[in-house]
DNA sequence: ACCTGAACACCGTTCAAGT
DNA sequence: ACCTGAACACCGTTCAAGT
């Protein structure tokens, strides 16, 4: 028997989500919409704003699991070298670059701050608060074995995090 | 006689990005649509196929705009503290905040790298490598006066400006 | 060259209705 | 609760036509 096709009883919330994810991937931003993503998840049109109050909303929950996939990337490697925190730097820091380019519109989307989604959207801002604090923690521990110079941990986090997108913004408009 | 309404034989172009920059500042990006646009400058709304072969090509053009506002005023800037870069460094970066502050939008759509521009806008390409040049040449005189460490000037001025807009976004997403 | 008006396919959102 | 289908206002883009 296959899998049924309809999620009247399943997650719609998160097809909708992966549904998003994957047309980004495809067809860049220019061809997110509602319609095609209710399309894609094989409900109809409308089905939609039983999850969401409107498009911004879904693109924010994109951009919370852009976020999530970026938190969940550092993490990782940061596990991987642990007790070893400038390779956890440089490791995060490839994770990022990783992620830019293997789905460039979902990295876009999530990191570009063009829409609106600090006033409504909590888990946005968690999850992005917890990436932040990551890599703070990464650069105080690089701090500590001395690996970065001392000073305000949270003002040099900014400046790492800057740095790494200032080179993953030029790779991507094919300006390096 | 009131100045003509019509821009028949005027310079619809840059009407058409003065309009746009207006109607950003006025309803954010969510607004921007050619035929509003259109609307505002006075013409059909298919008369801005006479200048852009279509959406993408004027939110470069008005992006296009919002780089050479960023240039002019740390141009500014740097020409009024000659002599002192320290001075034009701080003066520079105020500048970046004051953009994005005063026009939030116009500052989003021109940095946010979501639309596709780096194909076929060389004017937009140009501007950016100006203002990314200014500085670069900033921060090399800053390392010849020893306010800055020296290394490969490029690579700080990238983190430089990395540096002020992580800033930037922290306090656009009222999280500062 | 510069602009218009009709037309087309597509979009976000609302609403009454069905289970 | 979850989903549908019709409806509305709006959008990007094309095209034949007018000056």
């Amino acid at each position: 028997m296959p899998r049924k096709k309809t999620y009247h009883h399943g997650d719609l919330k998160n097809a909708l989500i992966e549904a998003g994810v994957d047309i980004l991937s495809k067809d860049g931003i220019g061809g997110l919409s509602l319609r095609r993503v209710a399309q894609q998840a094989g409900v109809s049109h409308t089905a939609p704003y039983a999850h969401f109050a409107n498009k911004q909303a879904l693109i924010a929950a994109i951009s919370t699991d852009g976020y999530r996939r970026l938190y969940e990337a550092i993490s990782a490697s940061a596990q991987q070298y642990e007790g070893d925190p400038a390779r956890q730097l440089v490791e995060g820091a490839w994770a990022y670059v990783q992620f830019a380019l293997s789905d460039a519109a979902h990295f876009k989307i999530t990191l570009s701050g063009v829409v609106e989604k600090e006033k409504d959207y909590p888990a946005f801002i968690e999850m992005s608060q917890r990436s932040f604090a990551l890599v703070m923690q990464i650069v105080e521990d690089c701090q500590k074995a001395k690996v970065l110079k001392r000073g305000p941990s949270d003002l040099i986090a900014v400046g790492v995090w800057g740095l790494i997108h200032g080179f993953v913004s030029l790779i991507l408009e094919d300006q390096i």
